[in-house]
DNA sequence: CCATTTATGCAACTTAGGTTGCAAAGCTAG
DNA sequence: CTAGCTTTGCAACCTAAGTTGCATAAATGG
């Protein structure tokens, strides 16, 4: 189904795409009280020290979470995709704390969003609901763990490449285009640095440097 | 009540020490099926790749979780007391994966052993149940994130006056004993690197260094 | 008490990565 | 087409942290 069809049809729509995960009445629930929002590319979505008001479902597209520190410092998380939602703000919801994180969307998506009053109501009520998010708990601090693994164990070139791949997988494309600065932004580095190890993979045959583009000849 | 107590009546125990976020009816049937197990200061109680058959919950004591790459190369993630559960553990008991974490324990510690089975039952069954575990995955996310900020935004000596008052805090005692070989191993770093940088620490008057002994004056 | 092990200190050196400053190349809007 | 902005390249330099090798010093066990 696409997003034509989804202003054209709601109902079908979202049973299409949840019901693999939620169940029936779950989805009727949801059909009603939440609603959709369009984002595009590169648009923030959240801030670090947000208020939440709603849960954010991934329907389409992909969304880049990142940390921020006080000195604007930032550094890539991990990903959201379709299907999935944001553990980080899972909790805000429950505890009511502000967010800890930055969401920006990655490419034009489209994001359900379910009033975090309704996660603790349906939390006892529905066991799918339940499972998904246990799911989504264990999702995100398998992710944090990779990326903890990546910042403590790998070289900023190994990261750099791992980083390209897995831009390249989510998007679904071998072009990625960044600039060398939003890749240093995304990986806490300096462009200068970045600039230097891309050049090294360019001669060492792996990537394809062009202006706001790296192009990977495989994944 | 004490750890002497619990062998007396493990009844009236259990029950002291969940009642505060268990509900009665649960932490009887806790009661009925787990097994308490004692583990000794620096026991190595869960390593890498070995497979799971019980929830532990930390009853007293505090247990350090760390991670492990293939060269062997460690880091520190958090820790867990009294009170706490392990959320990495909880994953690999949802979905029967293998550990990906190490556990130590820090002191003389005492663990409630739920078998994995209960996991999902008691999670559709008691609220209380839901709420610790949820509790329990917010905690170690804010906490895992506290580590992602700590390596990629601190430098080694900042990282190493926290990692001495965390454990000054968590032990209840200024005097740290490790040796400088075991503090490298936990900050991922080398032993030469934290002798100099402790001896830095000394020349500023944080902490006094004795043979396997770390003194802080204040936390 | 001595021999061995374990812990710490010290010096010299290497390296990954960050910084600064500037030049050149590519875009873009008037 | 030109002026100005953005992006990338390049060189020189700096620093935190890791490495190697060896010298002490403290504990430990016979």
């Amino acid at each position: 189904m696409t997003r034509t069809q989804l202003k054209e049809n709601k109902h079908d729509y979202l049973h299409d795409a949840l019901s693999y995960v939620l169940e029936g009445p779950l989805i009727d629930e949801i059909i009603k009280i939440s609603q959709v929002k369009e984002v595009f590319a590169d648009e923030i979505i959240l801030n670090v020290g947000d208020s939440m008001q709603y849960i954010p479902i991934v329907l389409e597209g992909s969304i880049k979470i990142s940390r921020e520190n006080d000195e604007g410092d930032e550094l890539l998380l991990y990903y959201i995709e379709g299907g999935d939602t944001c553990a980080m703000t899972l909790q805000c919801c429950v505890r009511h704390t502000l967010s800890e994180i930055k969401a920006t969307s990655m490419e034009d998506s489209l994001l359900l969003m379910i009033p975090i009053e309704m996660m603790e109501t349906w939390m006892n009520k529905y066991r799918s609901w339940r499972e998904f998010i246990l799911q989504s708990y264990h999702t995100r601090l398998t992710e944090l763990m990779e990326t903890v693994d990546a910042i403590a164990f790998m070289r900023l070139d190994e990261r750099l490449l791992k980083y390209l791949t897995d831009q390249a997988k989510l998007l679904g494309s071998l072009e990625i285009q960044h600039t060398h600065q939003q890749i240093a932004e995304d990986l806490h580095s300096s462009r200068v640095v970045i600039s230097r190890l891309l050049k090294q993979l360019e001669i060492k045959g792996k990537i394809k440097i062009q202006r706001n583009k790296i192009i990977l000849d495989s994944i």
